[in-house]
DNA sequence: TTACTTTTGCTGACAGTGTTAACTTTTATA
DNA sequence: TATAAAAGTTAACACTGTCAGCAAAAGTAA
């Protein structure tokens, strides 16, 4: 009596070929581009069926965002222990952002395109929160091995996060000739921040 | 023969209201509900009309960016000599990039959302340029008085305009609740990055 | 004033979008 | 084999940006 279990993995075969598809528009032609008409047609199907596995056009985005988040928290965790100063730590995992950002464009595209992280979003959604805690975790070791250890953790690890962010976006995606200059730029930045967070 | 002249006038009459009619729906509903059908229907015209004074619905969105980097750069002189320090100037500016970003978010969701400001353009639209030249100078300005006057003015300028963009960005359209919080992130970051500046 | 020309503006269409109600076909169960 | 449920399709709705072709108004010249 398989059955049941043999539709629910056709079902699960028909989301994942939504997303497939879905991943191959967007990089060959990016996000303006990804429609549900041309999914449905590239999965063969009609597009009501897409309805079946994703409530709307932006519940297909929103799997993307997070799928994007997953992957950088990754990225951040594998850099977290590079490193034997605090310092080496931050400056890890800056440069870990930095690869995401610049190796999964479309990804940071709808990441932070679609509306930036708010604290309810980094709240609910797990995978949010574990990119969120990592640089929790490095600031405030950082702050404790710095000589000012009632530093306001939470306000150090948002400016962080936020230089993160506006490095990238006008580095990586307003000078997209020279990663060059854009890596020499972040460095320089964090290095600045982390001298300033242990005085 | 003033006839070309009313012509004309009647003309930018239009033009001038096509703008207003499309910065009404934009502060009403958002840049989203902003359509060609709209503007049209509110001006009391068809579609075709604005075609003729805009090449495309892009071309109007442009015009209000150009728009917000005018604005932007009138606050920004406004505060470039404020304070008698390079510091004390450059955290002025800062917090008036800041205010302006509150003040105007419409404004500040043009000109970021829809491509950040590249090398290019900086160079071809003078109201960006506007802008960069400020930053630039303020940045010069503090090198000069501070310990290691020949730092890269470029590479600091940039820095700082991305800093100043990535805390707006995270602190302002993330967590329009608490602006109070967000103001003493953009302080301390840029304190942070003004110390690294002058050693 | 009339005839002609240019400007101005409108109608209606094209090709596309997200989304959904209603219907048909396929599949599984009694 | 009849029936109930699941799966999938067609066709529509209400939008979107854009534009070709046509009607009307306005200006110019005889």
């Amino acid at each position: 009596m398989g059955i049941a279990e043999r539709k629910q993995r056709q079902q699960d075969e028909v989301r994942a070929a939504i997303l497939a598809q879905s991943w191959q528009i967007v990089e060959e032609s990016g996000w303006e581009a990804l429609s549900i008409r041309r999914i449905a047609d590239g999965i063969e199907y009609s597009t009501p069926v897409i309805y079946k596995h994703f409530e709307s056009k932006d519940a297909i985005l929103e799997a993307f965002s997070q799928e994007g988040y997953a992957l950088l928290a990754d990225q951040l965790s594998g850099s977290q222990h590079t490193g034997d100063t605090p310092e080496s730590r931050l400056m890890s995992i800056a440069q870990a952002y930095w690869e995401f950002a610049t190796r999964h464009p479309r990804h940071y595209q709808i990441m932070y395109g679609l509306g930036i992280p708010t604290c309810e979003m980094v709240r609910e959604i797990r995978e949010i929160k574990q990119v969120s805690d990592v640089l929790h975790t490095a600031i405030e070791e950082a702050i404790r091995a710095g000589k000012n250890p009632e530093t306001d953790t939470h306000l150090k690890a948002t400016t962080f996060w936020s230089i993160l962010h506006g490095l990238v976006a006008m580095s990586l995606i307003a000078v997209p000739g020279c990663p060059e200059k854009a890596r020499l730029t972040l460095e320089d930045a964090i290095n600045g921040f982390v001298k300033a967070l242990m005085n």
